[in-house]
DNA sequence: GAAGACAGGGATAAATTTATCAGTAAGTGA
DNA sequence: TCACTTACTGATAAATTTATCCCTGTCTTC
């Protein structure tokens, strides 16, 4: 596969880019979440988000793995089938993603609102402004 | 100023979309943690930072402010002088930020080296293997 | 035998974010 | 007057991340 090599090297003495480096793609929280909801075959998980085309989740999903949030299981015989799960050190990412999820749950009205004020194209219709 | 115009509608329906919003530029936490410690001019701030280049500084205070994580408070007289100050709604995400701060310390060691046996392009000399 | 399921990758384009360079404005002090 | 401070912006390039399109391999079913 390519492999886009850095040109800025990344600064890893700092905490929060750590934590970016590991969760920080714009698919990888809803993989996580799909996971551990129970959803976790590549095919499934591709269609519980929907938006993110298959070649993405599959990125997505071996870079979590390659950073050991998640393992993987290969079944023998076919149709293939693979699962993910949630190593320890995966486990120990939720509470993150979970403290964003419900801060943004709670601001979302808010950012919503100013994201619309300032023009962007948000797909959030429920929160226009009546 | 140039603003961007984004061609993909982002669904802020998603939590963590939501709070990826308010705080996922590269420098923002960086700029918040200095807030939080009384450097509130720009220019202290990006002497602070030192990586970031002042233009980006700028850029990502602008937003801040916009998205009413930042006061600005602006002091007639030459030189000019301008201090931010986080909002009420600002404090509320030290907590987000302070939680992948500490997570990502905690796991700096293990991910560094995972980032290094990937062969990237990590400043991280601390951490590579003896 | 053709078609489908399934996991995954190659090559490349498009989108988005960050960086670079240089300039504006309005003073102060040498 | 010249250099320096401070905050801020325009225009554009570079870096990085996501998306698109299409292909491989291997079995199972029609």
């Amino acid at each position: 596969m390519y492999v886009y090599e850095n040109k800025i090297p990344q600064d890893l003495g700092d905490g929060v880019t750590v934590a970016m480096k590991v969760i920080g793609g714009k698919w990888k929280p809803c993989i996580i979440d799909c996971i551990t909801k129970g959803i976790n075959r590549p095919s499934c998980i591709h269609q519980a988000i929907g938006q993110a085309p298959r070649r993405v989740i599959n990125q997505q999903l071996k870079e979590l793995y390659e950073y050991e949030v998640l393992s993987k299981k290969m079944y023998p015989g076919y149709p293939l089938k693979v699962e993910y799960e949630l190593t320890e050190f995966g486990k120990t990412v939720l509470p993150l993603i979970q403290a964003m999820q419900s801060w943004g749950e709670v601001h979302a009205q808010k950012v919503a609102e100013i994201a619309i004020r300032r023009n962007e194209n948000v797909l959030a219709e429920e929160y226009r402004e009546h």
